[in-house]
DNA sequence: GTTAGTAATAACCTTTTAGTTAGCAGACAT
DNA sequence: ATGTCTGCTAACTAAAAGGTTATTACTAAC
């Protein structure tokens, strides 16, 4: 792998990779149909299996059962077994979902002005693409 | 859908599902198993479709052609044909690829901390997590 | 004239992901 | 006793994503 384009100091391939694989972890945890939409209807306040699975159009039991395992697993979200009354399950976010925030913002900050971009359908000016190369 | 597990003043289902969609375009442009990849060899200087090839282990032309059509369909890569000698095409970052730096960033920040997790498998805190409901 | 490098593309196959349908077991309401 | 609500789960199907192989057409070197 070649760092030619640039004479200030560049990150080693090793470095690079390690972040590579830091960027996928975190698009792995929110990523997919249906990750992003459920860590909201929980921030949302709902909390019981067949409530979260209204809140959400069109997702199946199937996968909504999937993905809240993953979400368990993943410390995002906590099983909370009621036995008392008709066995009721809570899923709730966990302090640790909140770390995500920083992260969702920056995708939903880009995201608008991308929207807004493709609306105005504008050219972007000519210069010179480097700020990427920065942070790698 | 319901907003009464908190008090202030609570963003409508229009405005969160604006959001949503701002979130979802982001990930679709650099989610998936190679755009980042192809982003990263990019601004690292690898200009020739076969030179790209090279620098990402294991993705087939197939793959890296049509990638590579999403980019510039989406404004991040120009294509430049040179038809002097060999005909040579050159794909570059363009400037608005760079606006991508703060998602990239905060990706990478949090999957690191989110590494350092799982290594430590330490437990979180118990406290409520409110802050995801904030933003949205 | 055969081999290698240039940048792809088509056809096909496999893997991954998601959707559909049906069912279960407990408890409550009519 | 029949229906309905609860929270799932298994089996199957469909769609999307990705991988493999072969082929195109041109040049240049051996």
């Amino acid at each position: 792998m070649a760092f030619t384009h640039h004479n200030g100091p560049r990150p080693t391939p090793v470095q690079c990779n390690h972040k590579l694989n830091a960027a996928g972890d975190a698009l792995y945890v929110i990523g997919g149909k249906w990750r992003l939409r459920i860590i909201i209807a929980l921030a949302e306040g709902h909390r019981r299996f067949n409530d979260i699975q209204r809140a959400i159009h069109g997702i199946s039991a199937r996968v909504l059962s999937n993905e809240l395992k993953e979400l368990e697993i993943n410390g995002f979200v906590t099983r909370n077994v009621y036995t008392d009354f008709p066995v009721s399950i809570e899923y709730e976010l966990t302090p640790y979902s909140d770390t995500l925030s920083p992260v969702i913002e920056s995708l939903i900050t880009w995201g608008e002005m991308h929207r807004e971009r493709i609306m105005r359908a504008e050219k972007p000016e000519e210069k010179e693409a480097t700020a990427l190369a920065e942070i790698l």
